[in-house]
DNA sequence: TGCTTATATGCTTGATTAGTTATATAAGAA
DNA sequence: TTCTTATATAACTAATCAAGCATATAAGCA
């Protein structure tokens, strides 16, 4: 019997890699809190609670992902989310999880803030 | 200064362990191969050439993550994909991966088949 | 009762990774 | 120059995890 022509292994690879830098909690609050407003490092240590290496270290791997983009300024380096469509991923897997859980997550529902447009 | 709410821990925990869950070539595989039809694990194996023990314990890990369901019959074991919007995250991912490498990455572009209709 | 086949599950190993601490780099101020 | 501040990175530890091998479970057949 015939298979389907599976997926270059490559191919899994990148997509595979793609959805396990999306798989951490600290690296989605620091989507979440750059979908609001472009920040700098030392707010993100503050407004996530986590300590500055591990923020900075977090950023890079969402740097080399290019799901962030970083602006320098003076002594402050500022990071903006790059690709929008983190966010609709995002919403697909909580409406997909507020069904799972029958809703009582209701603060799953929005990743990114509400009030910033999309895309 | 004040800064938005942070997503409880726990919904960050879960939208991460679903990517997480997701961030693995051999269980997109699977995820992939189960996209066309529903399959036993002997099939899987074959088709994936992944051991078998191996393919019967991330099936494992699709299943708790209620991903993919399970059928007995027999001896036979057949599971097939519970969550179709498995399928629009991966379409997401590949869309955006095409655009960052410039499309050479064409294969990428399907993680379903294009001749089943999408949910 | 065996015997066989399909699937699941322990156990171990090696690789990856998140987090901490300490330090390095880089840029502005004195 | 020296001092300070912001960010990045190196070294280390502990936890997680994929894969291999072996074995257990479970269901049909003799």
């Amino acid at each position: 019997m015939e298979y389907p022509k599976p997926l270059e292994n490559k191919s899994l690879s990148l997509i595979a890699e793609r959805f396990r830098v999306l798989g951490d909690p600290l690296r989605l609050q620091l989507l979440h809190l750059l979908g609001a407003e472009e920040m700098s490092v030392g707010a993100l240590v503050e407004a996530s609670g986590a300590s500055q290496a591990n923020v900075s270290k977090h950023l890079q791997i969402l740097l080399r992902a290019e799901l962030v983009q970083r602006r320098k300024e003076g002594l402050l380096a500022f990071y903006r989310v790059a690709d929008p469509s983190i966010f609709q991923l995002c919403d697909l897997v909580c409406g997909r999880l507020s069904e799972q859980f029958r809703a009582d997550l209701t603060a799953i529902g929005m990743l990114r803030h509400p009030d910033v447009p999309r895309e």
